[in-house]
DNA sequence: CCTTCATTTGACCGATTGGTCAAATCGGAA
DNA sequence: TTCCGATTTGACCAATCGGTCAAATGAAGG
């Protein structure tokens, strides 16, 4: 291994500098994934989180400073690739094909990224104490973005008149409940997996919206 | 000296006796429903209940033996109202309307309910640990004879087919979106109600969705 | 070997948790 | 008034919480 340069050290949380803290660091993240995710913030324990990882709990505690530190790095690496297959919306594109192609992204992601999900339906029903800023400076202007490239569609005739943004929010519920709600789901539904039956129902539900 | 109570005790929770104790019951109960929903179970502190009651501690428990007891009074009123609107449906009604009339109700109770609506949230997304039995025992039958209702409409040609039940996981998915997920609404809404704009949506979306 | 730094841990701390208990107080009937 | 059960409370408890700290261990180079 070779000397690396020095370069100005920024205000980044802390620079992984060797392979073992790397490791660790996400053993800690994946841990605190399924505990957060299982049982929201104030329902998680540290000890949990150290016993999930494999770690003593001031083990834990020399990786990461705080139960909110892990919590927000969390969030952090959450955010941005929960909007991915909402950026990936090409303006240019096929209208109808862009939103069903999105309800279908959205929808895997539900399937599989159940965790990612509750976490931040934890973190949103109660009332998102952590994440208020990053919704209205990240999520916030996208869907404005978005509503206006969804507008231009409707204007230019392309898909059926609809809210833009009530639109969004209906991919979100649908497709978000499956994994959030996936007890009650279930229990409906008995032992059948609900994917492929949501798929073809949601495939059917935005083509008779949209459809001109 | 004799007296007059000589009813059997009951495995009852606690009849009420004296009118004090049905207020003090009630005001715990909504005390419970304001932390229970904003924290969810883990995060609620019989200390926040029993302030937002104005009760003592142990005045708290005097009236429920435990924050589980509050907790499982709260879930077992609210199952049924909950269920309400779907067991509203009149079968022999006009389908559109029914359907229509269904959202729209369930709409007004994401609205006028949130905190009920959250605090059903919570229990779901955590697992169900203190309401699977009833959700089994209590929505998946109701489920499944509104699923054999509606299956009648569509062999009737009165709606266009669509899967039942994932028809009914949309309807509560999209209502209680504007509960649960108040936050985000408002934050990408900015200031504007948003209740006015989803009624408008989910009727045009179920039109679409439902007309023949 | 020695030195150095990264890693790990047991013991511990103050605060908060859900819950108990005996004693005090209240309120209405006789 | 007296009495008696319903109600209320301050003091307290064991368990658990998030977090600290000094000391021990590990690893790697010289």
């Amino acid at each position: 291994m070779e000397e690396n340069t020095a370069q100005p050290q920024s205000l980044a949380p802390k620079p992984p500098r060797t392979r073992i803290q790397k490791a660790k660091r996400e053993a800690i993240l994946e841990a605190g994934l399924d505990v957060f995710s299982e049982a929201g913030f104030r329902g998680a324990t540290l000890d949990r989180i150290a016993a999930a990882a494999g770690l003593s709990k001031p083990n834990l505690l020399y990786y990461y400073p705080s139960k909110e530190a892990i919590h927000d790095a969390l969030l952090r690496d959450l955010l941005s690739t929960w909007l991915d297959p909402l950026t990936a919306i090409d303006p240019d594109g096929n209208p109808l094909d862009e939103l069903l192609g999105y309800v279908q992204r959205k929808l895997a992601m539900a399937r599989d990224f159940p965790r990612e999900s509750r976490l931040f339906a934890n973190e949103i029903i109660q009332g998102a104490p952590h994440m208020h800023a990053h919704l209205r400076d990240g999520l916030k202007p996208l869907v404005d973005r978005m509503a206006r490239v969804i507008d231009q569609w409707i204007a230019d005739g392309k898909i059926a008149p609809v809210d833009p943004v009530h639109l969004i929010f209906s991919v979100w519920a649908l497709t978000q409940h499956y994994a959030d709600f996936d007890v009650q789901v279930r229990t409906v539904l008995g032992d059948e997996d609900p994917f492929p039956g949501a798929e073809a129902h949601l495939e059917t539900l935005f083509r008779r919206l949209l459809t001109p």
